[in-house]
Order: C-alpha cells, then structure tokens, then sequence
DNA sequence: GCAAACGCTCAGGCGAAGCTGAGCTGAGGT
DNA sequence: ACCTCAGCTCAGCTTCGCCTGAGCGTTTGC
C-alpha cells in the first residue's frame, strides 16, 4: 500500500478540501504539497518537480486549464488528475494529455486513490503498485475493473466495486464503518452507516455466499476482509 | 507506555471530564493543555503547538467543527480526535481527514489513550509507540484488533479486547478492580467491582486455560499480568 | 474450627448491533 | 413513455455482548 518517493501536488482553494486530500493522501504513503491557488501551485510545481499534480479547475486566479498548460510549458511533463464539479463543467475537460485523468465533485477518497495509482502506473509503468489486488482466491483488477472469486468472474455495481477495493487495499486491517463512509462514499454524503451493512451485505451475497468467507464482522468494532487463520 | 515529547490540548466545558482527561493524560506520560472553550482553544493551540487536540465537538461558544477549522487554517496541521454525544450527532463526523477520529461519549479512559495512540502512530509514524503488545506468547495487534495465544488465534469481545489492552500495557503492574473499572469501562457506569471478575474469568477461559498462567488474583488487592518469573 | 469476606463461574434477561428483504427514487438507456 | 438498474432507507428479525445475581469454593481473621 505504500507508495514510496511519490511525490503529489494539492492544488484547491478550499481549505477543507484541500487538507482532506493532503491528509489522507500522505497516510497512504505518498509525500503531499499543497498550494490554494494557480500561482502558488505552478511555482511549487517548478521548485518541487512532483510525479503528480491533483488540480482543481475551479480557481479563484487562474483556470484550473491554464494551470496545466503552464505545467507542460515547463518542459518536464507532469500528469495532472483533475477535479471538476459535476455542473456540466465537466465537459470542458478536454485536451486531456495522455496519463492525465479527471474525478468529479464529490469525489470519494478511494476514487481519488484509484486514480493516481492508475495515473502512476501508466507514467512510471510501476510495478510496485499492482493493479490486481488478491486476496485467497478473490482477484480485483483496478484497471480492468474487473472482479473473480475462485476464477468465476462476478458483476458488481460501481459502489460495491469502491467497497471490495477499500477492504482488499487494507486487507487483514480492521475498518470502522465510519472509516468505511469517509473512504468509500462521497464527502458530502449525509446519511448513516446503515448504508455500509447493507452494501457489505450485497458483497456477501455475490463474493462470500461460500467457503472459505472473507468478509468478517467484528461486532461494535467493524468489518475486516482476510483469508482465514489456521 | 511512555510517549516522550506529545504535547496534547485538550478541549472540554465540563470540568469534571476535562479534569479527568487531563489528569489520566499526564500520568500516561502527555504533556497535558486545557482549555474550556473554543477562543481559549484557538489562542493555546497557536502559542504551544500541541502534538494533538482533544476536542468536544459542544463548546458553549464555538462548535467543535468551526475550532478544528481555525486549527487547520493556521498552516500547521494539527490532528484532532473529537468527542462527539451519542445522540445521533454522531453522523456529523464526517469529513475526518486521516489522522483525525472521534470517540462517542461517555467514553473509557482506554479508548481515549487507545485512539491518541493510534493517532500518533499515523501522524507521526511514530515507532516507539508500537501497535503490537505482547507479553511470553501473549500477542495483542491494537490496528488489526486481534489476538493470538500461541500463535493460534482468539476470538474477544470489544470489553474482553480493551480489558486485555489495558492489562498488556500495565503488563507487571497491579491493578486494582477499581482503576480497572476506571479506565476500561465508560465514566458513566454505575455497576460494581463484580463485572470486573466476570470479565477477567472470560478472558482467562478465552487466553490463559492453560500454562503458563499469564493473569494472577492478588487476593484483596487486584489482578497483575504478568509472564512466569524465570 | 467457624464465620465472614473474597473471588470464581454460570445461567439468563435485556438491549444493542447487525443482517437482509422490500420498496422508493432518480438517472440512463431503449 | 417505459424499463432497468443503482443507490439508499426502512423495518423486522436474529444474533450477540453486557451485566446481574446466585451458588459455590477458597482464604482469612477471630
């Protein structure tokens, strides 16, 4: 799960937003800088060389757009993940680079992890970040978005496939389910963690409903994913 | 069970819960900060730069949030475990970045120590605080919340789990029922000294059937865990 | 040696936590 | 316009952990 020598840079203008990311982001291995605005960023960006830039479009200075032209302009080409809002605006993510990709407001944590490890792979064509997570004889590929349990290959909707992939990234870690909400669910997602059981449910039933069971309970702590001990 | 050099804030209107962190704080080896409400919070926490924060999410003048959000907005980051009433308000804790966590009152003493630990560990990575105790083949991992007696794997309720926590990280010190009752259980139980054999008979049914006996009854005085004497 | 205090264990009631099927809603496709 | 499917909520049911109290054994003090 650790990422070692990446380093990202944060660029948004709300604080919130912004710390949410750098935090968590440098739990997750990698080394963070952050800046609030265009200027700022295409500044650290020159000093500090990232391997990766996740760029808010919306910019109280300079567009997001033009950020990214400025980065490229520099010579050294940097892969840029943008966040755009959902309005419509994302249309105008065009004029994506090749390795640059984009996650739309509200994003989730792991779908913003999902992405720089794909952007990561492709640029530094990383094998120390396997896009197939395995766990016995459950396999997730990241990049084909593609999930069998004992070779027999198995649908899972888009919130049921972010669920698994939080669970096989901290395999053998226990997550809470309000760890589970923050990670896998949008920010700004209100509801309670019932939604949680319920989605752990529907894994069951189409990943775990035989031997040997995966998914586990730990009753008022939370949910772990790991192969059976002795 | 020392940690050297964490400077915490802690955060409460109550005095008596804030005495009672702040005193349990120090004896674990934190150097200890006050603070009855968000102003004053603000002010201590830009002057002494805590490690970390203990903040209770009602203040009488700002709400917890708004003072996380002036800690953060003063560069620095600063991690923040909250604590947060049972009442449902607790799906407002949301938008943890890591490094952040929440404890529901009324609380346990262990819990508190236990969350800052983790929180430190993360923070910091910080590896004089090991997240694994153990004591002869006695085995207790704090993240993945497991345990092993000789290497074969034990299944603990969550009381079961912190009463042995506390036992490890007290490995060779008496303790009587009263300061087990104190720290394992919730500041607000009204029961008596009895839960606390019940639950050390479960445990020793559960990791210590057989020898060597790790937990030993000092008759009118407590109960020590402790590994056989050469 | 006897009584009182202390400690251990077990059974059982109670309430909380977790599971899952049913159903509503809204988006997207046909 | 209809159908499908994903996301979410809700309610009932089940399971499990928590605590109490009683009965019994062991130790201590008189």
């Amino acid at each position: 799960m650790t990422v070692p020598e990446a380093r990202l840079l944060v660029v948004d203008d709300e604080p919130n937003i912004r710390e949410l990311l750098s935090a968590s982001l440098r739990f997750s291995g990698f080394e963070v800088l952050a800046a609030c605005d265009g200027r700022e960023a295409v500044q650290l960006a020159e000093r500090m060389r990232p391997d990766l830039v996740v760029l808010d479009v919306m910019l109280p200075d300079l567009d997001g757009f033009a950020v990214a032209e400025r980065l490229r302009s520099t010579g050294r080409r940097v892969p840029v993940l943008f966040l755009t809002a959902r309005d419509g605006t994302d249309d105008k993510v065009q004029g994506l680079g090749l390795g640059d990709d984009y996650v739309t407001k509200p994003f989730s944590l792991e779908e913003v992890l999902a992405r720089i490890r794909a952007v990561l792979r492709r640029t530094r064509g990383d094998m120390e970040l396997p896009s197939r997570l395995q766990v016995a004889d459950l396999v997730l590929d990241e990049d084909a978005h593609h999930v069998t349990r004992a070779g027999k290959s198995v649908r899972l909707s888009p919130t049921e496939f972010k669920l698994l992939q939080y669970f096989m990234i901290n395999a053998g870690r226990v997550l809470s389910k309000a760890q589970i909400l923050d990670h896998v669910w949008n920010y700004d997602f209100g509801g309670d963690a019932g939604v949680v059981e319920s989605y752990v449910s529907y894994l069951r039933r189409k990943i775990d409903k035989d031997e040997p069971r995966l998914i586990h309970t730990l009753r008022g702590v939370g949910y772990v994913l790991r192969a059976p001990r002795q």
